[in-house]
RNA sequence: GUGCCCGUAGCUCAAUCGGAUAGAGCACCAGCCUUCUAAGCUGGGGGUUACAGGUUCGAUUCCUGUCGGGCACGCCA
């Protein structure tokens, strides 16, 4: 808890003058916020209004009743009915202006919370398949992902990040034949190459660096006629080259899988890893397949006559979970199917004895949810500890001009190239800026461009500035602790910083709570906005010096905050711009 | 067709588990650098929160319906 929060002082006020009144029975709670005009104080109680109907009584004189019978205190300057009946307490500059003392004491740990009490939670995000490098789609969910952890962090939630690594299955296949066919051409000259394969220009390099270091080991199919069966259907073809490239190389298929895949991952964690995302584990869908768990949980469902054999494939009679229909787990031609990996990895989260499971996915594998929780529902876990959290598309913009993107066409903009492009600082602020459930329209020239436009440089220039007078000034912010209160700071864009600085650690935990990372950013554009004025309107430089130590203070303990804020979004907090 | 998400200023988006007069940025107009960084500041116009009902002291927020947009509906992943 924050030693600068006096809500739970202000509610134990309310709670003892509510005792000396006939209103004990009441089952409302008594919650404080922070009303938007700061006309309306600094904490209002809306206790009055609930209360009002239960009582069939006028809120503004229940309001008034509280108030006179409730005890003084150091920290208000007064308390005020107001409205329809709320109580808004204002309270004493002298204690609010604490807010810079209790900022320059903590330092990056100004704001952190204790209402995660060390639970232990597992995000699962980003999970892409290796087939082919990061592009700007997978960006959101890997900034909202690793902003999230961050946050619920500061909250005192032991965060345990995990990639689940889609390396078993078809599309893998797709991928080794791909990389093949392109190994191939090394050798044929030609371009022969099966139309739904992965086009992308990385699948060539691959070629290439495994022919500079393998030689022709899997050049054993030159003649490579296959893709003249006449076949109509493209997936159809694809299967049979498959079967084809798994007969023609044999065990050296495997090898070349292993050697792509890896290729995939770890081009993705060296993307992952500039664009500021790191994970403790990478879970390989290859293991819940070796070593027997997808076998056992199916297993299990069956023990509970939870699955119908129906045409030689295996139903999970998912419908008795709330789930719209029954779902595969073992298709006739005895695959199993990506779901049935899919149960036994969720099963294996809940066996690791988290205390509760964030999936972030992309939206559109919204109807993917009831079937997942049907399934852990009925392997006897609490589904309610999974919170899935849906992130929405992004489109992406030239200007006017809408992008379209395709993996297997290999029409993409790569991570790697956005961050070479606009730097990891913009791009992760602009994913970072809108809520999850909201489209997100990302305008490439815009976050290319070095402008005020482009609302990361506005925050940095903030804390660029306070870094600047710091720096002007030429002693060490240490110094000035025990001196920050001489001069009451009491100007109208003094008591609008320090207001905003003291709604940090509540900002935080909001965003922790209500999986909201996108409020850091408003959060920041406003503190930032209030700093520019008063940076325009006031000399913090004073010759008068307890006055210039005050403001100093106030300032030192912005670029404090900014910087934990853009810390928390993985932007950088330049000195200087 | 069914289900989920969204609809707020010209554009892109906020709005604290339902709170007081719905806020920013961009764009547009008019001003501010001999003073700590003008990547900044000040002022101005801009809204029936898609529409119609309902719930209540109070609705952008919750419920129902309509319209519009996105996504998902396979023995694909």
């Amino acid at each position: 808890m924050n030693s600068n929060n006096p809500v739970d002082h202000l509610k134990a006020l309310v709670n003892e003058a509510i005792e000396k009144l006939p209103y004990s029975s009441y089952d409302c709670l008594v919650t404080f916020e922070r009303p938007k005009s700061s006309k309306h104080g600094d904490y209002s109680c809306n206790l009055a209004l609930q209360l009002s109907k239960k009582l069939k009584k006028n809120p503004r004189v229940i309001a008034t009743d509280i108030l006179e019978v409730m005890p003084s205190s150091d920290l208000l300057e007064r308390v005020e009915v107001a409205g329809a009946g709320f109580l808004n307490f204002y309270l004493d500059t002298y204690f609010k202006q604490k807010v810079i003392s209790d900022i320059l004491k903590k330092g990056l740990c100004f704001g952190d919370s204790s209402i995660g009490s060390g639970k232990k939670i597992l995000i699962e995000f980003v999970s892409a398949n290796p087939t082919g490098p990061l592009h700007i789609g997978h960006g959101r969910g890997a900034v909202f992902g690793s902003t999230l952890a961050r946050v619920m962090e500061k909250c005192s939630f032991s965060v345990f990040r995990e990639y689940y690594v889609n390396d078993a299955g078809r599309q893998i296949d797709i991928l080794t034949l791909s990389v093949w066919y392109r190994y191939l051409n090394l050798f044929t000259g030609t371009q022969s190459f099966p139309e739904n394969g992965y086009k992308g220009q990385y699948i060539e390099d691959l070629a290439i660096n495994l022919k500079e270091k393998y030689g022709d080991r899997w050049n054993q199919n030159s003649e490579n006629d296959i893709l003249e069966t006449g076949l109509e259907d493209q997936e159809l073809l694809l299967d049979k080259l498959i079967e084809n490239a798994k007969s023609v190389l044999g065990k050296n298929y495997e090898t070349l899988k292993d050697l792509s895949v890896n290729a995939q991952i770890e081009s993705c964690e060296k993307d992952l890893l500039i664009f500021g995302v790191n994970f403790d584990n990478w879970f390989s869908e290859k293991k819940v397949f070796s070593d027997g768990s997808v076998e056992s949980v199916i297993e299990d469902l069956e023990s509970k006559n939870l699955v119908d054999n129906r045409n030689g494939a295996k139903w999970f009679k998912s419908s008795e979970f709330s789930d719209d229909k029954d779902r595969v787990l073992k298709r006739s031609n005895g695959e199993y199917t990506y779901f049935a990996s899919d149960v036994a990895y969720h099963h294996d989260k809940f066996q690791r004895g988290f205390n509760q499971i964030i999936n972030i996915w992309g939206a559109d594998h919204h109807g993917y949810v009831p079937r997942v929780k049907a399934a852990l529902k009925a392997l006897g876990h609490d589904s309610s500890l999974l919170k899935i959290v849906l992130i929405q598309f992004a489109s992406l913009f030239r200007g006017e001009q809408k992008v379209s993107m395709s993996t297997r066409s290999g029409e993409f903009v790569t991570i790697k190239e956005l961050v070479a492009d606009v730097g990891v600082d913009a791009a992760r602020y602009f994913y970072a800026m809108r809520k999850n459930d909201q489209h997100l329209d990302f305008d490439l020239d815009l976050a290319k461009k070095k402008s005020s436009e482009n609302p990361v440089y506005y925050v940095q220039y903030a804390h660029a500035r306070c870094a600047s007078i710091i720096s002007k000034w030429g002693g060490k912010v240490g110094d000035l602790s025990g001196h920050e209160l001489q001069v009451s700071l009491d100007q109208p864009d003094e008591i609008s910083l320090l207001r905003k600085l003291s709604d940090y650690p509540e900002m935080l935990e909001n965003c922790c709570r209500d999986f909201v990372p996108h409020n850091i950013t408003v959060y920041l554009r406003e503190l930032a906005a209030l700093l520019h004025r008063y940076y325009n309107a006031t000399q913090i430089l004073s010759a008068d010096v307890p006055i210039r130590t005050s403001r100093l203070s106030l300032i030192a303990a912005v670029r404090q905050v900014l910087n934990n804020g853009l810390t928390l979004l993985g932007v950088s907090a330049p000195d200087s711009m």
